[in-house]
DNA sequence: CGCTCCCTTGATCGTTCTCAAGGCCCGTGG
DNA sequence: CCACGGGCCTTGAGAACGATCAAGGGAGCG
Protein backbone atom coordinates (compact mmCIF):
# COMPACT_ATOMS: atom_id res chain seq x y z
CA UNK A 1 0.00 0.00 0.00
CA UNK A 2 1.49 3.47 -1.28
CA UNK A 3 0.71 5.24 2.32
CA UNK A 4 2.69 8.23 0.89
CA UNK A 5 0.47 8.50 -2.50
CA UNK A 6 -2.29 11.01 -2.18
CA UNK A 7 -4.82 7.94 -2.90
CA UNK A 8 -2.89 5.54 -0.34
CA UNK A 9 -3.03 7.90 2.44
CA UNK A 10 -6.71 8.70 1.13
CA UNK A 11 -7.45 4.47 1.38
CA UNK A 12 -5.92 4.46 4.93
CA UNK A 13 -7.94 6.70 6.60
CA UNK A 14 -10.89 5.29 5.36
CA UNK A 15 -9.83 2.39 6.76
CA UNK A 16 -9.46 3.47 10.02
CA UNK A 17 -13.14 3.68 10.25
CA UNK A 18 -14.62 1.00 7.64
CA UNK A 19 -12.89 -2.04 6.15
CA UNK A 20 -12.07 -2.29 2.17
CA UNK A 21 -11.71 -5.14 -0.11
CA UNK A 22 -9.10 -5.55 -2.28
CA UNK A 23 -10.57 -4.55 -5.45
CA UNK A 24 -12.00 -1.26 -3.29
CA UNK A 25 -8.72 -0.76 -2.68
CA UNK A 26 -7.61 -1.13 -6.54
CA UNK A 27 -10.24 0.83 -7.57
CA UNK A 28 -9.60 3.66 -5.25
CA UNK A 29 -5.54 3.39 -5.96
CA UNK A 30 -6.18 4.06 -9.25
CA UNK A 31 -8.53 7.49 -8.88
CA UNK A 32 -6.51 10.32 -10.47
CA UNK A 33 -6.27 12.83 -8.27
CA UNK A 34 -4.89 16.48 -8.77
CA UNK A 35 -2.58 17.72 -6.31
CA UNK A 36 -1.39 21.64 -5.32
CA UNK A 37 0.35 23.41 -3.12
CA UNK A 38 -1.32 26.05 -0.62
CA UNK A 39 0.11 28.34 1.72
CA UNK A 40 -1.53 29.31 5.11
CA UNK A 41 -4.70 31.16 6.13
CA UNK A 42 -5.76 30.67 2.41
CA UNK A 43 -10.07 29.91 1.26
CA UNK A 44 -10.37 26.27 -0.11
CA UNK A 45 -13.96 26.86 -0.67
CA UNK A 46 -16.30 29.86 0.55
CA UNK A 47 -20.40 30.21 1.80
CA UNK A 48 -21.70 29.98 -1.06
CA UNK A 49 -19.59 28.40 -3.67
CA UNK A 50 -20.62 25.48 -5.49
CA UNK A 51 -17.92 23.06 -6.12
CA UNK A 52 -17.27 20.36 -8.69
CA UNK A 53 -14.63 18.64 -6.82
CA UNK A 54 -13.93 17.39 -3.79
CA UNK A 55 -10.52 18.39 -1.60
CA UNK A 56 -8.56 15.48 -0.07
CA UNK A 57 -5.87 16.77 2.75
CA UNK A 58 -2.25 15.50 1.94
CA UNK A 59 -0.39 17.52 4.02
CA UNK A 60 -0.84 20.22 6.75
CA UNK A 61 -3.98 21.23 8.75
CA UNK A 62 -7.50 22.49 7.22
CA UNK A 63 -10.04 23.90 9.46
CA UNK A 64 -14.02 24.03 7.91
CA UNK A 65 -15.59 27.81 9.54
CA UNK A 66 -18.30 29.84 10.04
CA UNK A 67 -18.63 33.57 10.46
CA UNK A 68 -21.66 35.42 12.29
CA UNK A 69 -22.79 38.84 11.22
CA UNK A 70 -20.82 40.25 14.15
CA UNK A 71 -17.53 38.86 11.96
CA UNK A 72 -17.14 36.18 14.56
CA UNK A 73 -15.49 33.14 13.41
CA UNK A 74 -16.43 29.75 14.76
CA UNK A 75 -14.30 26.92 13.61
CA UNK A 76 -15.87 23.52 13.40
CA UNK A 77 -14.10 21.47 12.26
CA UNK A 78 -10.22 20.80 11.98
CA UNK A 79 -9.15 18.13 9.15
CA UNK A 80 -5.53 16.29 9.02
CA UNK A 81 -3.73 14.71 6.28
CA UNK A 82 -6.27 11.57 4.93
CA UNK A 83 -9.50 13.71 5.64
CA UNK A 84 -11.92 15.25 3.00
CA UNK A 85 -13.18 18.62 4.60
CA UNK A 86 -15.76 19.12 1.95
CA UNK A 87 -16.77 15.26 1.46
CA UNK A 88 -20.87 16.98 1.81
CA UNK A 89 -20.19 18.82 -1.29
CA UNK A 90 -20.97 16.00 -3.48
CA UNK A 91 -24.59 15.88 -2.46
CA UNK A 92 -25.23 19.54 -0.72
CA UNK A 93 -24.38 21.67 -4.04
CA UNK A 94 -24.42 25.31 -1.58
CA UNK A 95 -21.56 25.91 0.86
CA UNK A 96 -23.23 26.30 4.06
CA UNK A 97 -19.30 26.71 5.44
CA UNK A 98 -15.99 28.01 4.54
CA UNK A 99 -12.87 25.83 4.13
CA UNK A 100 -9.21 27.39 4.27
CA UNK A 101 -5.80 25.79 4.89
CA UNK A 102 -4.19 26.13 8.38
CA UNK A 103 -0.97 25.56 8.00
CA UNK A 104 0.75 25.18 5.11
CA UNK A 105 -0.71 22.74 2.90
CA UNK A 106 -0.69 20.40 0.17
CA UNK A 107 -4.26 19.43 -1.11
CA UNK A 108 -5.25 16.99 -3.75
CA UNK A 109 -8.95 17.70 -5.90
CA UNK A 110 -11.14 14.87 -7.08
CA UNK A 111 -14.27 15.95 -9.05
CA UNK A 112 -17.45 14.86 -8.11
CA UNK A 113 -17.90 13.36 -11.11
CA UNK A 114 -15.65 10.76 -10.46
CA UNK A 115 -16.54 10.32 -7.25
CA UNK A 116 -20.28 9.68 -8.14
CA UNK A 117 -19.20 7.00 -11.13
CA UNK A 118 -17.19 5.16 -8.32
CA UNK A 119 -20.18 5.38 -5.87
CA UNK A 120 -22.71 4.48 -8.84
CA UNK A 121 -20.07 1.53 -9.71
CA UNK A 122 -19.20 0.47 -5.91
CA UNK A 123 -22.53 0.53 -3.22
CA UNK A 124 -19.27 -0.16 -0.64
CA UNK A 125 -17.30 2.74 -1.47
CA UNK A 126 -20.45 4.68 -1.07
CA UNK A 127 -21.15 3.32 2.37
CA UNK A 128 -17.67 4.45 2.83
CA UNK A 129 -18.12 7.78 2.21
CA UNK A 130 -21.34 8.50 3.90
CA UNK A 131 -19.88 6.96 7.11
CA UNK A 132 -16.89 9.08 6.95
CA UNK A 133 -19.72 12.01 6.58
CA UNK A 134 -21.34 10.35 9.39
CA UNK A 135 -18.09 10.85 12.11
CA UNK A 136 -17.76 13.99 11.03
CA UNK A 137 -21.14 14.74 12.06
CA UNK A 138 -20.61 12.81 15.23
CA UNK A 139 -17.09 14.68 16.08
CA UNK A 140 -19.42 18.09 15.67
CA UNK A 141 -22.02 16.91 18.66
CA UNK A 142 -19.06 16.21 20.38
CA UNK A 143 -17.53 19.80 20.20
CA UNK A 144 -21.05 21.30 20.89
CA UNK A 145 -21.63 19.32 23.71
CA UNK A 146 -18.13 21.10 24.96
CA UNK A 147 -18.72 24.34 23.60
CA UNK A 148 -22.21 24.24 25.26
CA UNK A 149 -21.39 22.24 28.78
CA UNK A 150 -17.99 22.03 29.63
CA UNK A 151 -15.15 24.82 30.44
CA UNK A 152 -12.87 25.98 28.09
CA UNK A 153 -10.03 24.29 30.17
CA UNK A 154 -11.60 20.84 29.20
CA UNK A 155 -12.21 21.67 26.35
CA UNK A 156 -9.08 22.14 25.31
CA UNK A 157 -7.59 18.87 26.63
CA UNK A 158 -10.66 17.40 24.52
CA UNK A 159 -9.24 18.75 21.53
CA UNK A 160 -5.75 17.72 22.08
CA UNK A 161 -7.17 14.12 22.90
CA UNK A 162 -9.26 14.17 19.91
CA UNK A 163 -6.21 15.55 16.99
CA UNK A 164 -3.50 13.26 19.10
CA UNK A 165 -6.16 10.05 18.40
CA UNK A 166 -7.18 11.59 14.73
CA UNK A 167 -3.28 11.92 14.06
CA UNK A 168 -2.13 8.30 15.04
CA UNK A 169 -4.57 6.86 12.70
CA UNK A 170 -2.29 8.64 10.02
CA UNK A 171 1.05 7.91 11.47
CA UNK A 172 1.53 11.42 12.62
CA UNK A 173 1.81 10.84 16.11
CA UNK A 174 5.20 9.68 17.82
CA UNK A 175 5.87 9.34 21.63
CA UNK A 176 2.86 10.96 22.54
CA UNK A 177 4.45 14.15 20.13
CA UNK A 178 2.55 15.90 17.04
CA UNK A 179 3.20 18.89 14.89
CA UNK A 180 0.62 21.27 15.64
CA UNK A 181 0.63 24.01 13.34
CA UNK A 182 -2.28 26.00 14.92
CA UNK A 183 -2.29 29.37 16.53
CA UNK A 184 -3.76 29.92 19.48
CA UNK A 185 -6.28 32.87 17.72
CA UNK A 186 -7.57 29.76 15.69
CA UNK A 187 -7.44 26.91 18.91
CA UNK A 188 -9.77 29.78 20.46
CA UNK A 189 -11.95 29.83 17.26
CA UNK A 190 -12.17 26.14 17.43
CA UNK A 191 -13.10 26.37 21.14
CA UNK A 192 -15.57 29.22 21.25
CA UNK A 193 -13.41 31.06 23.65
CA UNK A 194 -11.11 34.59 23.63
CA UNK A 195 -7.25 34.29 22.46
CA UNK A 196 -6.19 35.42 25.97
CA UNK A 197 -8.14 32.59 27.63
CA UNK A 198 -7.14 29.92 25.31
CA UNK A 199 -3.38 31.29 26.13
CA UNK A 200 -3.99 31.04 30.39
CA UNK A 201 -5.60 27.56 29.53
CA UNK A 202 -2.95 26.17 27.75
CA UNK A 203 -0.51 27.43 30.26
CA UNK A 204 -2.77 25.73 33.16
CA UNK A 205 -2.27 22.20 30.87
CA UNK A 206 1.23 22.82 31.38
CA UNK A 207 1.53 24.08 34.75
CA UNK A 208 -0.43 20.76 35.18
CA UNK A 209 1.64 18.22 33.66
CA UNK A 210 -0.40 16.99 31.27
CA UNK A 211 1.19 18.71 27.95
CA UNK A 212 4.30 20.40 27.34
CA UNK A 213 4.93 22.39 23.55
CA UNK A 214 8.26 23.32 22.13
CA UNK A 215 7.35 25.54 18.78
CA UNK A 216 4.68 23.37 16.81
CA UNK A 217 5.34 20.39 18.70
CA UNK A 218 2.92 18.90 20.85
CA UNK A 219 3.96 16.57 23.80
CA UNK A 220 1.60 14.79 25.43
CA UNK A 221 3.21 14.02 28.98
CA UNK A 222 0.25 12.75 30.85
CA UNK A 223 -2.59 10.65 28.79
CA UNK A 224 -4.87 9.61 30.99
CA UNK A 225 -4.86 12.69 32.95
CA UNK A 226 -5.63 14.79 29.46
CA UNK A 227 -8.60 12.32 29.30
CA UNK A 228 -9.72 12.79 32.17
CA UNK A 229 -9.41 16.63 32.09
CA UNK A 230 -11.35 16.37 28.62
CA UNK A 231 -13.74 14.32 29.53
CA UNK A 232 -13.00 12.40 26.37
CA UNK A 233 -13.92 8.71 25.07
CA UNK A 234 -13.12 7.92 21.71
CA UNK A 235 -16.33 5.96 20.93
CA UNK A 236 -17.49 9.28 18.77
CA UNK A 237 -15.05 9.04 16.19
CA UNK A 238 -16.20 5.57 15.26
CA UNK A 239 -12.91 3.89 14.68
CA UNK A 240 -12.69 -0.39 13.92
CA UNK A 241 -10.45 -0.59 16.49
CA UNK A 242 -12.71 0.57 19.18
CA UNK A 243 -15.01 -2.10 18.61
CA UNK A 244 -16.99 -0.31 16.07
CA UNK A 245 -17.80 -2.10 13.01
CA UNK B 1 -50.02 11.33 -1.73
CA UNK B 2 -51.01 10.35 1.43
CA UNK B 3 -49.46 13.07 3.86
CA UNK B 4 -50.97 12.00 7.08
CA UNK B 5 -49.69 8.14 6.59
CA UNK B 6 -46.00 7.67 7.91
CA UNK B 7 -44.62 7.12 4.96
CA UNK B 8 -46.25 10.31 3.21
CA UNK B 9 -44.68 12.08 5.82
CA UNK B 10 -41.41 10.88 5.58
CA UNK B 11 -41.84 11.60 1.41
CA UNK B 12 -42.69 14.69 2.04
CA UNK B 13 -39.89 15.73 4.34
CA UNK B 14 -37.48 14.11 2.07
CA UNK B 15 -38.99 15.97 -1.18
CA UNK B 16 -38.30 19.33 0.84
CA UNK B 17 -34.57 18.49 0.84
CA UNK B 18 -34.74 15.96 -2.57
CA UNK B 19 -36.34 15.31 -5.71
CA UNK B 20 -37.94 12.12 -5.77
CA UNK B 21 -39.39 10.28 -8.93
CA UNK B 22 -42.80 8.64 -9.00
CA UNK B 23 -40.92 5.35 -8.44
CA UNK B 24 -39.21 6.29 -5.86
CA UNK B 25 -42.07 7.34 -4.10
CA UNK B 26 -43.86 4.18 -4.27
CA UNK B 27 -41.25 2.38 -2.97
CA UNK B 28 -40.88 4.57 0.36
CA UNK B 29 -45.00 4.60 0.67
CA UNK B 30 -44.69 1.09 0.63
CA UNK B 31 -41.99 0.97 3.30
CA UNK B 32 -43.25 -1.50 6.54
CA UNK B 33 -43.57 0.73 9.28
CA UNK B 34 -43.82 0.05 12.66
CA UNK B 35 -45.56 2.55 14.73
CA UNK B 36 -45.69 3.04 18.46
CA UNK B 37 -46.45 6.01 20.95
CA UNK B 38 -44.49 6.72 23.72
CA UNK B 39 -44.75 9.05 26.54
CA UNK B 40 -42.44 12.74 27.42
CA UNK B 41 -39.22 12.29 28.31
CA UNK B 42 -38.67 8.77 27.50
CA UNK B 43 -35.21 7.39 25.76
CA UNK B 44 -35.44 5.86 22.56
CA UNK B 45 -31.94 4.48 22.08
CA UNK B 46 -28.74 5.28 24.48
CA UNK B 47 -25.38 6.33 23.76
CA UNK B 48 -23.39 2.05 23.52
CA UNK B 49 -26.61 0.79 21.91
CA UNK B 50 -26.54 -0.96 18.64
CA UNK B 51 -29.74 -0.32 17.17
CA UNK B 52 -31.23 -2.35 14.01
CA UNK B 53 -33.81 -0.20 12.98
CA UNK B 54 -34.30 3.84 12.35
CA UNK B 55 -36.58 5.89 14.14
CA UNK B 56 -39.14 8.23 12.29
CA UNK B 57 -41.00 11.09 14.30
CA UNK B 58 -44.47 11.04 13.03
CA UNK B 59 -46.12 13.18 16.19
CA UNK B 60 -44.01 15.07 18.97
CA UNK B 61 -40.73 16.16 19.60
CA UNK B 62 -37.67 14.18 20.14
CA UNK B 63 -34.54 15.88 20.75
CA UNK B 64 -30.63 14.40 20.49
CA UNK B 65 -28.65 14.34 23.04
CA UNK B 66 -25.30 13.97 25.21
CA UNK B 67 -24.27 13.87 28.85
CA UNK B 68 -20.65 15.01 30.31
CA UNK B 69 -19.03 13.41 33.23
CA UNK B 70 -20.32 15.79 35.57
CA UNK B 71 -23.77 15.08 34.46
CA UNK B 72 -24.45 18.41 32.12
CA UNK B 73 -26.98 18.06 29.22
CA UNK B 74 -25.92 18.95 25.67
CA UNK B 75 -28.95 18.42 23.35
CA UNK B 76 -27.52 18.54 20.06
CA UNK B 77 -30.55 18.21 17.96
CA UNK B 78 -34.60 18.75 18.32
CA UNK B 79 -36.76 16.54 15.56
CA UNK B 80 -39.73 17.21 14.44
CA UNK B 81 -42.33 14.77 12.81
CA UNK B 82 -41.13 13.80 9.15
CA UNK B 83 -37.16 13.27 10.48
CA UNK B 84 -35.25 10.29 11.31
CA UNK B 85 -33.14 10.95 14.70
CA UNK B 86 -31.06 7.95 14.29
CA UNK B 87 -30.47 7.20 10.66
CA UNK B 88 -26.51 7.91 11.24
CA UNK B 89 -27.20 4.13 13.11
CA UNK B 90 -27.56 2.90 9.64
CA UNK B 91 -23.16 2.83 8.64
CA UNK B 92 -22.58 3.60 12.46
CA UNK B 93 -22.75 0.63 14.36
CA UNK B 94 -22.54 2.00 18.67
CA UNK B 95 -24.62 5.56 18.92
CA UNK B 96 -22.38 7.69 20.60
CA UNK B 97 -25.74 10.07 21.70
CA UNK B 98 -29.33 9.40 22.86
CA UNK B 99 -32.12 10.29 21.22
CA UNK B 100 -35.29 10.99 23.92
CA UNK B 101 -38.57 12.30 23.19
CA UNK B 102 -39.74 16.01 24.30
CA UNK B 103 -43.12 15.71 24.72
CA UNK B 104 -45.71 12.87 24.13
CA UNK B 105 -44.67 11.12 20.74
CA UNK B 106 -45.77 9.09 17.71
CA UNK B 107 -42.64 7.33 16.00
CA UNK B 108 -42.26 4.54 13.55
CA UNK B 109 -39.72 1.76 13.00
CA UNK B 110 -38.11 0.48 10.29
CA UNK B 111 -35.60 -2.14 10.11
CA UNK B 112 -32.01 -1.60 8.79
CA UNK B 113 -32.41 -4.19 7.21
CA UNK B 114 -34.80 -2.85 5.13
CA UNK B 115 -33.11 0.29 4.52
CA UNK B 116 -30.81 -1.26 3.33
CA UNK B 117 -31.62 -3.78 1.20
CA UNK B 118 -33.85 -0.30 -0.28
CA UNK B 119 -30.77 1.63 -0.45
CA UNK B 120 -28.92 -1.18 -2.53
CA UNK B 121 -31.87 -1.41 -5.16
CA UNK B 122 -32.33 2.56 -5.49
CA UNK B 123 -29.14 4.48 -5.23
CA UNK B 124 -31.07 7.42 -5.58
CA UNK B 125 -32.55 6.43 -2.39
CA UNK B 126 -29.28 5.93 -0.71
CA UNK B 127 -28.55 9.48 -2.14
CA UNK B 128 -31.64 11.24 -0.01
CA UNK B 129 -30.63 9.85 3.05
CA UNK B 130 -27.14 10.40 3.00
CA UNK B 131 -28.39 14.00 1.82
CA UNK B 132 -30.72 14.18 4.92
CA UNK B 133 -27.69 12.75 7.57
CA UNK B 134 -25.71 15.56 5.45
CA UNK B 135 -28.24 18.38 6.23
CA UNK B 136 -28.36 17.22 9.96
CA UNK B 137 -24.89 17.65 10.21
CA UNK B 138 -24.92 21.21 8.47
CA UNK B 139 -27.50 21.86 11.43
CA UNK B 140 -25.12 21.00 13.42
CA UNK B 141 -22.52 23.35 12.45
CA UNK B 142 -25.13 26.01 12.52
CA UNK B 143 -25.99 25.33 16.07
CA UNK B 144 -22.30 25.06 17.39
CA UNK B 145 -21.07 28.34 15.94
CA UNK B 146 -24.13 30.16 17.45
CA UNK B 147 -22.86 28.64 20.97
CA UNK B 148 -19.52 29.59 19.94
CA UNK B 149 -19.98 32.89 19.02
CA UNK B 150 -23.64 33.74 19.93
CA UNK B 151 -24.61 35.19 23.13
CA UNK B 152 -27.89 33.67 24.37
CA UNK B 153 -30.49 35.97 23.14
CA UNK B 154 -29.63 35.54 20.03
CA UNK B 155 -29.29 31.46 19.51
CA UNK B 156 -32.59 31.38 21.00
CA UNK B 157 -33.88 34.12 18.41
CA UNK B 158 -32.23 31.49 15.94
CA UNK B 159 -33.60 28.59 17.28
CA UNK B 160 -37.04 29.69 16.64
CA UNK B 161 -36.39 30.73 13.31
CA UNK B 162 -35.02 27.01 12.28
CA UNK B 163 -38.05 25.38 14.15
CA UNK B 164 -40.51 27.89 12.40
CA UNK B 165 -38.89 26.87 9.15
CA UNK B 166 -38.59 22.95 9.49
CA UNK B 167 -42.01 22.99 10.99
CA UNK B 168 -43.58 24.92 8.08
CA UNK B 169 -41.48 21.89 5.65
CA UNK B 170 -43.67 19.27 7.07
CA UNK B 171 -47.24 21.75 7.43
CA UNK B 172 -46.99 22.74 11.38
CA UNK B 173 -47.62 26.00 10.84
CA UNK B 174 -50.29 28.29 10.90
CA UNK B 175 -50.29 32.65 10.62
CA UNK B 176 -46.32 32.63 12.06
CA UNK B 177 -47.87 30.55 15.13
CA UNK B 178 -46.80 26.75 16.02
CA UNK B 179 -46.82 24.13 19.21
CA UNK B 180 -43.44 23.72 20.64
CA UNK B 181 -44.16 21.18 23.69
CA UNK B 182 -40.39 22.05 25.10
CA UNK B 183 -39.97 23.48 28.52
CA UNK B 184 -37.44 26.02 29.17
CA UNK B 185 -35.04 23.45 30.70
CA UNK B 186 -34.50 21.49 27.35
CA UNK B 187 -34.38 24.94 25.53
CA UNK B 188 -31.18 25.57 27.85
CA UNK B 189 -29.92 22.03 27.28
CA UNK B 190 -30.19 23.01 23.72
CA UNK B 191 -28.83 26.26 23.44
CA UNK B 192 -26.47 25.72 26.45
CA UNK B 193 -27.48 28.20 28.59
CA UNK B 194 -28.83 27.75 32.28
CA UNK B 195 -32.83 27.54 32.51
CA UNK B 196 -32.73 30.72 34.15
CA UNK B 197 -30.80 32.68 31.54
CA UNK B 198 -33.53 30.98 28.95
CA UNK B 199 -36.35 32.50 31.23
CA UNK B 200 -34.84 35.85 30.79
CA UNK B 201 -34.25 35.53 27.02
CA UNK B 202 -37.74 34.70 26.39
CA UNK B 203 -38.75 37.58 28.15
CA UNK B 204 -36.67 39.72 26.40
CA UNK B 205 -38.06 38.23 22.86
CA UNK B 206 -41.16 39.07 24.13
CA UNK B 207 -40.68 42.74 25.60
CA UNK B 208 -39.16 43.16 22.37
CA UNK B 209 -42.17 42.17 19.94
CA UNK B 210 -40.78 39.52 18.41
CA UNK B 211 -42.31 36.83 19.46
CA UNK B 212 -45.64 36.06 21.98
CA UNK B 213 -46.61 32.32 23.43
CA UNK B 214 -49.37 31.24 25.00
CA UNK B 215 -48.62 27.82 26.56
CA UNK B 216 -46.64 25.68 24.13
CA UNK B 217 -48.04 27.90 21.33
CA UNK B 218 -45.03 30.29 19.80
CA UNK B 219 -46.16 33.33 17.56
CA UNK B 220 -43.48 35.25 15.33
CA UNK B 221 -44.69 38.48 15.61
CA UNK B 222 -41.95 40.32 13.68
CA UNK B 223 -40.11 37.24 11.72
CA UNK B 224 -37.82 40.22 10.25
CA UNK B 225 -37.18 40.77 13.13
CA UNK B 226 -36.71 37.54 14.86
CA UNK B 227 -34.21 36.03 11.67
CA UNK B 228 -31.86 39.40 12.42
CA UNK B 229 -31.61 38.93 16.49
CA UNK B 230 -30.64 35.28 15.29
CA UNK B 231 -28.48 36.06 12.20
CA UNK B 232 -30.80 33.19 10.88
CA UNK B 233 -29.91 32.51 7.06
CA UNK B 234 -31.91 29.39 5.95
CA UNK B 235 -29.05 28.28 3.48
CA UNK B 236 -27.68 25.93 5.72
CA UNK B 237 -30.86 23.67 5.97
CA UNK B 238 -30.42 23.65 2.53
CA UNK B 239 -34.39 23.10 1.69
CA UNK B 240 -34.67 22.64 -2.22
CA UNK B 241 -37.08 25.80 -2.56
CA UNK B 242 -33.97 28.12 -1.19
CA UNK B 243 -32.38 27.22 -4.65
CA UNK B 244 -30.11 24.81 -3.55
CA UNK B 245 -29.79 22.14 -6.13
C1' DC C 1 17.67 46.03 11.89
C1' DG C 2 13.09 46.80 11.92
C1' DC C 3 8.62 44.81 10.92
C1' DT C 4 5.14 41.64 11.64
C1' DC C 5 3.02 37.92 13.72
C1' DC C 6 2.29 35.50 17.69
C1' DC C 7 2.50 34.68 22.52
C1' DT C 8 2.07 36.61 27.11
C1' DT C 9 0.42 39.42 31.01
C1' DG C 10 -2.48 42.68 33.77
C1' DA C 11 -6.82 44.93 34.76
C1' DT C 12 -11.57 45.75 34.17
C1' DC C 13 -16.04 44.70 32.52
C1' DG C 14 -19.94 41.76 31.58
C1' DT C 15 -22.66 37.80 30.23
C1' DT C 16 -24.11 34.06 32.38
C1' DC C 17 -24.17 30.66 36.30
C1' DT C 18 -25.57 29.22 40.69
C1' DC C 19 -28.23 29.33 44.67
C1' DA C 20 -32.52 30.27 46.75
C1' DA C 21 -37.24 31.09 46.95
C1' DG C 22 -41.86 32.33 45.54
C1' DG C 23 -45.79 31.87 42.31
C1' DC C 24 -48.66 29.70 38.80
C1' DC C 25 -51.06 26.11 36.57
C1' DC C 26 -53.13 21.75 36.56
C1' DG C 27 -54.10 17.07 37.63
C1' DT C 28 -55.29 14.07 41.57
C1' DG C 29 -57.66 12.60 45.44
C1' DG C 30 -60.44 13.33 49.38
C1' DC D 1 -65.59 21.35 45.17
C1' DC D 2 -61.51 22.20 47.32
C1' DA D 3 -57.00 21.01 49.26
C1' DC D 4 -52.70 19.20 47.98
C1' DG D 5 -48.61 18.26 45.25
C1' DG D 6 -45.57 18.56 41.52
C1' DG D 7 -43.90 20.49 37.41
C1' DC D 8 -42.66 24.58 35.39
C1' DC D 9 -42.03 29.44 35.12
C1' DT D 10 -40.33 33.62 37.36
C1' DT D 11 -37.43 36.72 40.23
C1' DG D 12 -33.48 38.37 43.03
C1' DA D 13 -28.70 38.54 44.43
C1' DG D 14 -23.94 37.22 44.50
C1' DA D 15 -20.18 34.83 42.26
C1' DA D 16 -17.53 33.20 38.38
C1' DC D 17 -15.87 32.19 33.98
C1' DG D 18 -14.39 34.35 30.35
C1' DA D 19 -14.41 38.76 27.19
C1' DT D 20 -12.37 42.93 26.17
C1' DC D 21 -8.95 46.44 26.32
C1' DA D 22 -4.24 47.62 26.53
C1' DA D 23 0.54 46.82 26.32
C1' DG D 24 4.94 44.46 26.33
C1' DG D 25 8.10 40.68 24.68
C1' DG D 26 10.02 37.23 21.63
C1' DA D 27 11.12 35.08 17.26
C1' DG D 28 11.41 34.81 12.35
C1' DC D 29 12.00 37.27 7.93
C1' DG D 30 13.15 40.60 4.42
Amino acid sequence: MLAHSPNGLMIRKLESIFPLSDEERQVLSELPIQVTAFRPDQDIVRVGDHPFQCCLVLQGFTCVYKLTAEGKRQIVAFHVPGDIPDLQSLHLKVMDNSVATVSPCTLGFIPHETLHDICNRYPRITAAFWRETLVDASIFREWMTGIGRREAYNRMAHLLCELKVRLEAVGLVEDGTFDLPITQAELADAVGASTVHVNRVLQELRADGLIRSKGTQVSILDWAGLKAAGDFDPLYLHRRRDGNA
